[in-house]
DNA sequence: CGGGATGTTGATGTGAATCAACGCGGGTGG
DNA sequence: CCACCCGCGTTGATTCACATCAACATCCCG
């Protein structure tokens, strides 16, 4: 009766106990746990199933040729991996535990199935792929237009608002399970260079980060240094 | 009888007559026209109408608030400026026209309507929110971890392949019709440095820019300076 | 036939990358 | 249970890709 997609589309949509039944009862089924650094769908794969987060974070990522990773999106709980399976399109990335995760998979017919008998359902689907494009576009400006201190403040507005919807903020404090090197592929930069901007933040007495744990010190001040306006993650 | 976004979905998806007669008649009512460097819809209003681009270039752009500018998509003719428009989100960013421009503009109404009478409307509408989202990932991917050489030469094969779909590529060349401050607000740089790495591609002899025309001389070298992997823009 | 926007080139500055070294912690295997 | 070791975090020195600043050429439009 939990189920942290279901939170979050509450805030943008009006559920019905029939259509949030119908939501849990897809996330019910075939669960699945992936281990950290595993791919939960491959490059070019052409994936079958859609798989929604139910613990634990991922991302989407490419990989160059050379090796080089750039991360496009973090997947939080209550994220949709593929809001595009039940499309059966050849995606163009791979999906990669970051944390441990678990995963409810979904077939299309499940979820055709889901739309006709409730069709907020796939209201709920569109919601959710503008809620991705919005983020994607957010990030492109971030990655193109702001500085390292800039994008890395960005990141944390973002993240720290994602997870309160989705109930998982204690406060001020949210959980960070990534590493620097993950930050660095997705803010498009280095590890070295995401910690010493991680100490400017925390000198500036913004943040601390430690074990995990991300601690907001200075929520208008954070938001302030990341140029932050938080209307593109309000869909609603 | 001849609409770039038909074009382009036939591609993709199976149009019978009625589709195509219904898909041509949203694009043939308030045709509207915009002056170069216009706004056609202003950051964080609140769109009532959908438009479609008929003719011209646009953007979306992300203005901060010091001036900087982000492009985080270009528009070219075939593409929806507001996919989301008939849900009544409110945009986070403004798009604007980068030439002038003729756009069809549409209504919730007769979205709606398109959608109930030729469900392979709504099906062409999904497939352009998931190309959308496809190359914001590889912009994200592009700007976060490619070089500025290969950034450029990215973006003119994905502009080639782009207007090739919507038969607005002759041959090799390709209109071009952005200046280099366009151009580095795309990619995330300096038109000033925009101008030296579009010197290096011209003297790589991989492609030439004269007159708002781009020729690919050589478009196999291009693809590969920029790392360039098609799969991404055919969802079919 | 102006004149402002755009394109081009050079000189110089700088934010972030790279290279390098070391501490630390947590997992693993002996 | 301990020793090892590999990934992560941290910091300093150096390099480099790209930004900034500046000057001038060119194009296009009125």
């Amino acid at each position: 009766m939990d189920n942290p997609f279901v939170r979050k589309m509450e805030r943008h949509v009006r559920l019905g106990p029939e259509d949030r039944a119908t939501l849990d009862g897809l996330a019910r089924q075939h669960v699945r746990h992936v281990a950290a650094r595993q791919d939960i769908e491959g490059q070019h794969s052409n994936p079958y199933h859609a798989h929604l987060i139910l613990d634990g974070w991922a991302c989407r990522y490419k990989q160059l040729p050379d090796g080089r990773r750039a991360i496009v999106a973090l997947l939080l709980p209550g994220d949709l991996c593929d809001p595009f399976a039940f499309r059966r399109v050849r995606i163009d990335h791979a999906i990669g535990a970051l944390t441990p995760v678990t995963v409810a998979r979904i077939t299309p017919d499940q979820i055709g199935d889901a739309i006709r008998d409730r069709p907020m359902v796939e209201e709920c689907l569109w919601r959710e792929l503008l809620a991705t494009t919005a983020i994607h576009r957010e990030w492109i400006a971030s990655v193109g237009r702001r500085s390292a201190i800039e994008r890395l403040a960005h990141l944390f507005c973002e993240l720290h608002l994602r997870l309160s919807r989705v109930g998982l903020a204690d406060g001020a404090t949210v959980p960070m399970p990534v590493t620097q090197p993950d930050l660095a592929d997705a803010l498009g930069q280095t590890s070295v260079h995401i910690n010493r901007t991680l100490k400017e933040l925390r000198t500036s007495g913004l943040v601390t980060l430690r074990g995990r744990l991300l601690t907001i010190r200075d929520l208008d001040g954070l938001m302030e240094r990341g140029l932050f306006d938080p209307t593109y993650l309000q869909l609603a």
